[in-house]
DNA sequence: TAGCAGATAAGAATTATTCTTGACTGGGAT
DNA sequence: ATCCCAGTCAAGAATAATTCTTATCTGCTA
């Protein structure tokens, strides 16, 4: 868990140093929303952040963590993963990674590929646009869901 | 277009199959909405097949559209794909492939990479769970999206 | 420390999707 | 050819996630 608090706090101040850049303000509830985030490897949905902060802060509004998260992922402090559910999910971890994804309960887990972004480009791609990220989802049932059947 | 007209035809045969084998009922709405999808390379969202058919159909519900697609997704007649839309989008090609995304327009495009999915697994994701699908977007801006900058 | 652009809370509004209900129909059995 | 019924449909209500509106408040810069 070392590590891991090391890691928040490096992000933490990464997001402080993007807040002052970009201008926005740093305020109490961004903070919170933003430590949870990033204290979470779960990337947890809108609404179990939203529950989570408002046990620090009582009047916090659910819009607010939707703005939040907007900002956040407009300043590329965090990305939002789709997965095929109807839910935002949001991943506080900007360097290049994949997931793991249980179609099943909708866990996430990320990995980090030996080939994570030697991926080739297809020529017919190149000719359509250009390529900002490569996403990978590897999708499946883990172990969890599987003894479950 | 004359590769697709026998493509979509294709598409429809195995439609009809799947659905004997499956023991559901070929109605004119399913055909005529399995029709409509077949025949976009674009992914379209439920509401706008919905639209579509029902220029054929008038009385057709959107209910019926969402229903559909359930129907062809549990027999994997169609895939559901992500993204990070509000809307949810479907895919009536099968055929192992990944995705190219303009993530101004939402633009969708096909293609088969040379190394679609002979895509190493790392061990860690292994002992997580079974892997069923490689699943690879490509985001990016695609060209007439770059233009009007 | 004052002023203001930008943030917030609260709740209404919007949008995509799903559910409920009662009528209807495809397709196997008669 | 007709009957039957499980499965399907249309219509509109209900739900759930997300966004908007408005009035109030607060970081931050001068």
């Amino acid at each position: 868990m070392e590590k891991n608090a090391a890691e928040q706090d490096l992000r933490l101040e990464a997001f402080v140093r993007a807040s002052r850049n970009a201008g926005i303000k740093l305020t109490h509830q961004r903070l919170e929303i933003f430590r949870e985030i990033a204290a979470s490897s779960e990337h947890p949905d809108v609404d179990t952040v939203f529950r989570k902060v408002r046990g620090r802060i009582p009047t916090l509004a659910l819009d607010t963590v939707y703005r939040t998260f907007a900002v956040l992922e407009r300043e590329k402090a965090l990305a939002r993963i789709s997965l095929f559910s109807d839910k935002a999910r949001f991943d506080p971890n900007m360097e290049p990674h994949h997931h793991f994804v249980c179609t099943k309960c909708g866990l996430v887990r990320d990995f980090y590929g030996e080939q994570p972004d030697n991926f080739r480009i297809p020529e017919a791609v190149k000719s359509w646009g250009a390529v900002d990220t490569v996403y990978i989802e590897l999708r499946g049932i883990c172990r969890a869901c599987a003894g479950n059947l």
